[in-house]
DNA sequence: CGTCAAAAATGACAAGGCGTCAATTTAAGA
DNA sequence: TCTTAAATTGACGCCTTGTCATTTTTGACG
């Protein structure tokens, strides 16, 4: 990690401004509203440049996941560290995903788009293990609180119920239930009026089930989730910047990578 | 319906063999991977033939969404008809959503396809409106098993809770949980050793948070599982065919329709 | 300060896909 | 048989991604 030339230092600025283009491209239209040639344009440089430092697409995609997953975890770390029962501290990450969704909606695009075989088939070995390790921390994080509860005593597990299993559970009810408050043609039309409400209540169905102290109480949540928010929103200003994460020291590292044959030269889903 | 002429038989035949070059077309690599010239060369006809059928490429896919629904669909009914009390008979839902994932993946891949803006906004209303419907239905026929459960006494709803927030929680359940299961980079590496297990386990414990009677029980769950999955997938061949739907007498009905403007005139996601 | 090899930038180009439309062929009914 | 509407055709316009031979820049070293 020593000094940067001014060079290196111009690279490096470049590749977080072609992020910086690039996500507010993919919130509005996906992957195919990424235009390489609309980067290219914006920062007046030419087109191979960019394809310097990313090998395509997919690959900025990819980092923009990174970024993302680095910002849902700084708000799952304060989410956790706030005083509480086990029980308060899970429900806090379940705010944690609610205000990192509203607030940071176009990282959570990436993470959506991201999660494609085909989006994701495109992208390089480095970069992915980068990703994995990210949300590994996630779940971690996660299933530390878990840990915790059964430590205090608050949760009993069964046998053949592991702490993943728990972790995977929470995860699928939010993330399926705002994807499909995003996505679904018709959620209103069928009678889901408020959806977060129902994500949250359902959440803590789910907990109750697993007979997770002290069961839900409808007062207490409803204030709980105001502190929680209240702390999150003030902690987790949507402009903060994320650190740059080196992948390479020099760019024609990244160049000659030539994937093993694209299955599909096109765009994507 | 008064009879078909040769011709219009010509046309319907057609549309169904477009679908079915299409379906695996999409499974294999997306919305990209579906490619109209591809179609057209494979049914011999020019490639202005489909685009009579189908304004676009991401109208296919919606006809596709429509055919999947209508699948899953059936096989709901022939759970939901399956005697037992009403806690098995939800569960029985469950096990149809994996009979269907399973043995349909590329209908299920279909209707994930569909669910993003960028595809679902160059469709026509026509369409939507059809696959609204047919979701409506599916909706319709799991909060019947869930109104029957109240009716029965074995649920009590608390006030504040709807049924359909309760539907709408398993969904997100099942469904959140079999996407992150196909296309989660790092399920395994987490943890997550089983996850139809995960989902089946975490469907139950909300469901036993919720009170309803009868609580669960590993062993009767999984005799019970075991029945329903021979009876569907006895019941409902993965070959069995879906009848046409019909959405317009002529062709030249479909052709005129000119979107108001694509946003993004390149593939998708 | 000058030299020079390596790194980075360039942009014209090949390849390939979608959707269009004027012209043509086919079908159906009187 | 004739007429008119419907259906078919396929070349074409337009757009995109990703490549690569060439040119420019950099910075280490004498």
């Amino acid at each position: 990690m020593a000094r940067l030339t001014p060079k290196q230092r111009m690279i490096r600025l470049r590749e977080s401004q072609i992020l910086d283009l690039a996500r507010p491209m993919i919130a509005l239209g996906g992957l195919a509203a990424l235009s390489m040639d609309a980067i290219a344009h914006e920062l007046q440089t030419a087109k191979g440049t960019i394809y310097n430092h990313f090998p395509n697409k997919e690959e900025i995609v990819l980092a923009l996941a990174v970024q993302a997953v680095d910002r849902r975890l700084e708000l799952f770390n304060h989410a956790v560290m706030m005083r509480g029962t086990s029980r308060q501290r899970i429900a806090a990450i379940g705010i944690a995903c609610e205000v990192y969704v509203d607030a940071l909606p176009e990282f959570f695009r990436a993470e959506q788009i991201i999660r494609h075989e085909t989006v994701w088939g495109k992208t390089t070995e480095k970069r992915q293990e980068i990703l994995r390790n990210c949300e590994g921390r996630c779940m971690h994080t996660v299933a530390g609180v878990v840990r915790d509860a059964v430590s205090a005593g608050d949760l009993e597990l069964e046998a053949a119920h592991r702490i993943e299993d728990i972790v995977f559970g929470l995860w699928s009810l939010v993330y399926g239930g705002m994807v499909l408050e995003t996505t679904s043609p018709s959620l209103v039309d069928v009678g889901i009026v408020d959806s977060r409400a129902a994500i949250r209540r359902n959440c803590n169905s789910m907990l109750d089930g697993l007979r997770w102290q002290p069961l839900y109480d409808p007062q207490s949540y409803s204030t709980w989730v105001q502190q929680v928010r209240a702390h999150l929103e003030a902690n987790c200003p949507p402009t903060g910047l994320v650190v740059d994460r080196e992948i390479s020291q020099t760019q024609s590292e990244n160049k000659p990578k030539k994937l093993a044959k694209p299955v599909q030269s096109g765009q994507e889903l």
